[in-house]
DNA sequence: CAAGCCTCTGAGAACTTGCTCACCCAGGCT
DNA sequence: AGCCTGGGTGAGCAAGTTCTCAGAGGCTTG
């Protein structure tokens, strides 16, 4: 009966308790022990809740946007390639051996940016691939404020599913996040599908949706048999090999593009349902994230056709990036 | 001379290694030790570039604003009171002793929410008072992009200065985040200096652009001798004495009001450099902070003159709040 | 040039935290 | 009912982290 926190009552729910324990850590820096004494439950039970609070997004930590951008490789980024941001996730050593945990890595650092730079009931367009799952999964939305999803090809579909459950408890943020996906594969068996699939109302509907997002985060594929998108069955081997004897380097959305940049001309185009490269320019922000050596040739790619508005790597792609582009000798620059 | 990062150096500058630090730490989850290794220096050094990191602002710790919301006397603040958002700081225990130490833990609820509410290049007034000096002292600046803060009162001044330094490291934030003083005191000896001040072109530009600030960060005062205003002697306390006879309960920017909120007309309000209470209004978004249970009386009497649209303050003030509108009887309303 | 001061460093101790494990209690199935 | 399963709980221990302190540089200053 005495629902309204009129007296100071001992018994909070769940979620007011889980509150004020990450409030006392993380704000005051009370010890756990501290804690535990005051909402008197056992020690344990505050590390589990605190545990709990990080992983339902309850505390979000961000490494600043300033010291970020003043991170040399960053500036450098922005500089040569005409970038409006670069982020810079640091290496540990070496390239990592395991991608999985590479394109974790530069998840993280393509939700901080999201967080950071995305207003509450923006329009968020999403692409596809390993990398971009992995960047909506390690984002906050319920600390940025209600979203719009997009998806900017089809094919993102099931794999949406799995990305917006998981992400919090129940409730969290499931009622205040929506997402729009474009049902249709990513690439149609054949091009007069496509055409068709390209043709139906709601699917022109989530297509101009997709064209007007505030922002969109896209990853860069590569023409080889390991990649995601023939790994689904979308691409065969063989046409991976087509596509590299046509000196195409990398995609965006499955469109495929040479080294200079320029969208190449090849069949598979016919059967993609989603927007264009040149559809793409017009989004005010779309952010790259992408990173590993094996990426940098289409990385390259990607950034001589403009396609990027902000590009999230990790350090030693940077470092190669820059190395090709400045074509090994470069006059030497006075540091601040 | 080899400025670019273009080989993986081994010496990288001070900022680029707390940044790697930081995000090792953070984003990767690594040991002290660990970091401590791949960045040939000691443990111990690695906690220390933590601690820093975290002083100086490049890692931002935030509660998501979603479950703050979520919170029960929050979310009744808001419904009682008609407010747009209402943060409620949890208390330990019993309301603490230590006033400056309860206005630090609102100062950092206030910080919160600036940072997480603002906008890069945004204008924020600040006002006046030991609570609103503590919310900018724990803002992060950095983080949110630069914002220009211009003062809504006189007597700002030397207290900006003090608040703006030693808020990071050199050169963290100071070029970008700018400040606009109103070059007065809050309130002067006379009603002619007042007014000859007023119309001083400098300071009226200032009182312009204070008009016309996306948010506002305000105190609220108490017509009490140990209040700040009368510390720093702006005040007698025969001034205060005569406040409190004519049915003054407290005070948003050196302006009186009653316990209905309507502005006082007492002769202070004549010596008054500042905007008006009637032009606070305008600004989209006032942030009133303040707690404590010596406060309750002027924050209600602030809430009924609806000066505030978002308030900051500590669960036992909220708790009385509440009890003294809905005048004890208040009918049962069913938990979700 | 040396003394003094200051800051920064690293080793160790004291503390805090995360982890493992056995345990308990509720709910569903046999 | 009895049993099993799963989620949550509290002790104890092994990490991990913070604190303390003495010592090593570097910078100023007499």
């Amino acid at each position: 009966m005495n629902s309204t926190g009129i007296d100071v009552v001992k018994r909070w729910s769940s979620e007011e308790l889980l509150l004020r324990a990450a409030w006392f850590y993380y704000k005051d820096e009370l010890t756990q022990d501290e804690i535990a004494k005051r909402l008197s439950v056992s020690r344990a039970s505050v590390g589990r809740m605190l545990e709990r609070a990080r992983r339902v997004g309850l505390v979000t930590i961000n490494l600043n946007t300033e010291y970020l951008d003043a991170f040399e490789l960053s500036a450098e980024l922005r500089r040569v390639f005409c970038l409006s941001e670069a982020l810079v996730v640091p290496d540990h050593d070496k390239e990592p051996a395991d991608l999985h945990a590479l394109n974790a890595r530069i998840g993280l650092g393509g939700a901080q940016f999201i967080g950071t730079h995305l207003r509450p009931g923006a329009a968020l367009g999403v692409g596809w691939g390993e990398t971009v799952s992995r960047v909506i999964a390690a984002t906050n939305f319920g600390s940025v404020g209600p979203v719009h999803m997009v998806t900017l090809t089809g094919g993102v579909d099931g794999y949406l599913q799995t990305i917006l459950s998981p992400v919090g408890e129940p409730g969290a943020d499931a009622d205040v996040t929506t997402a729009t996906v474009i049902p249709a594969p990513n690439i149609a068996s054949s091009p007069a599908l496509a055409a068709a699939l390209r043709e139906e109302p709601t699917i022109q509907d989530v297509l101009k949706q997709a064209c007007s997002v505030d922002q969109a985060v896209v990853g860069v594929g590569t023409p080889t048999t390991d990649a995601t998108i023939v790994q689904l069955g979308y691409l065969t081997a063989a046409d991976v090999r087509d596509l590299r004897e046509r000196g195409v380097v990398g995609d965006i959305l499955g469109q495929f593009f040479d080294a200079d940049g320029k969208v190449a001309d090849v069949p598979i185009h016919d059967r993609r349902i989603g927007i264009d490269l040149e559809e793409l320019k017009y989004i005010p922000k779309v952010v790259g994230v992408a990173g590993g050596l094996h990426k940098v040739p289409a990385i390259l790619g990607a950034l001589h056709g403009g396609f990027l508005d902000v590009l999230v790597t990790n350090e030693l792609a940077a470092v190669r990036l820059l190395e090709l582009e400045s074509g090994h000798a470069r006059a030497g620059r006075s540091p601040s």
